[in-house]
DNA sequence: TCATTAAAGGTACTGTGGTGCCGTTAACGT
DNA sequence: ACGTTAACGGCACCACAGTACCTTTAATGA
């Protein structure tokens, strides 16, 4: 009968091939990914990686769902802007961040490129956005945005001009981040966000 | 003494092989993007090609260049959110064609995993923004926005949630385009877009 | 019209990313 | 403790993307 094997070797085999694989990432970004080059930089039978992954966009998807575990810290200050300005400033940091900033770009790239990358991202995206979504909810509680409001899109209004500036002009500044924020607060308190 | 031939039939080969790299950017991705294949389709040498542009993210950059010179349409209903709602539906319409749409997505995959594409693709949303800016100012100056309003950065706002949304869900649906309409314009009357 | 020479086209070759094969290792059940 | 077998590791191989080299075409200037 067929047994599964995920003890021990496995395990450790993911854990240094999805290092190596952010390493790579963050180094030299998702152009120069390549399966041996991360077999050797993890210490791993280059076999191994073509048979388990067999290509960057999947090596990429793994990562993506490992990072998703790791959950990030979020305020609860009591004032909506307050909240989404925290969010705001926690995604610019991360995104200019030496080593976070490069690995993000490069999984968006993966993302962009393939849809097995872009599914895991969808994925990844779906859960932080899960996490925040709460801080709107007690706004909504509390009175500061009408009834109905869709706290999901709230939060990812908070991110689109961080990711769309990056995109289109290659640059973030710490202003932004404030303005975003401020900007889905005003939008959301005169109630865009209400669903349909 | 050296001469610059860009006449003829290097012209044609060029408008060839950017037709056919956009055509195999729209059917496959970016992914997908062969020089070998690009000749073939374009039906120019495959030496041509590799001599020519060498790597398929510059022969986006070179696409992004010719497809940066075709300006769109503006229009000037003198209202903010009627302008804002217009332009949030072109976009909104470029990214949900099938022909359009694919092609956009490649780009914004070259882009993301090279430089040099990247800033090509800075510079093609450097002048669609310019283009816009223009409805804010008159905003401005029938007093619906304050002054020092920040134009390009309002119509920045109308299309991040879009890209965001294409990014971390994959999907868009026409009520998101007006509701970044409503959330930029509602932000921009509140002084959120004035500079610094 | 004709000489000059960029630039395109054809072909043969090569370096390497990716695969197939098979021996080796170490998880798991009893 | 021990046998079974999933999963890893090493090596040889091959297909093909990318290059080198040379020939041909046609754009330019006088």
């Amino acid at each position: 009968m067929t047994q599964a094997r995920p003890g021990g070797r496995s395990a450790r085999v993911r854990a240094q091939v999805l290092r190596a694989t952010g390493d790579v990432l963050a180094e030299q970004g998702f152009a120069h990914l390549d399966l041996a080059d991360v077999a050797r930089r993890a210490d791993v039978g280059k076999t191994t990686v073509y048979r388990r992954w067999g290509t960057p966009t999947a090596l990429v998807a793994d990562l993506l769902l490992d990072m998703a575990e790791q959950s990030s810290p979020r305020t609860d200050t009591g004032d909506l802007l307050e909240d989404l300005r925290a969010n705001a400033r926690l995604v610019h940091r991360t995104l200019t961040d030496p080593r976070q900033g490069s690995l993000f770009q490069s999984v968006i790239a993966a993302a962009t490129c393939d849809g097995q990358a872009a599914t895991a991202l969808h994925g990844f995206y779906a859960t932080r956005v899960a996490e925040w979504a709460p801080c709107v909810e007690q706004a909504v509680a509390r009175g500061e945005a009408p009834p109905g409001t869709d706290a999901h899109a709230v939060i990812r209004a908070v991110s689109a001009p961080l990711y769309y500036h990056l995109l289109t002009t290659g640059g973030l500044d710490g202003a932004l981040a404030d303005q975003a924020a401020e900007a889905a607060a005003v939008a959301a308190r005169a109630g865009v966000y209400v669903r349909p």
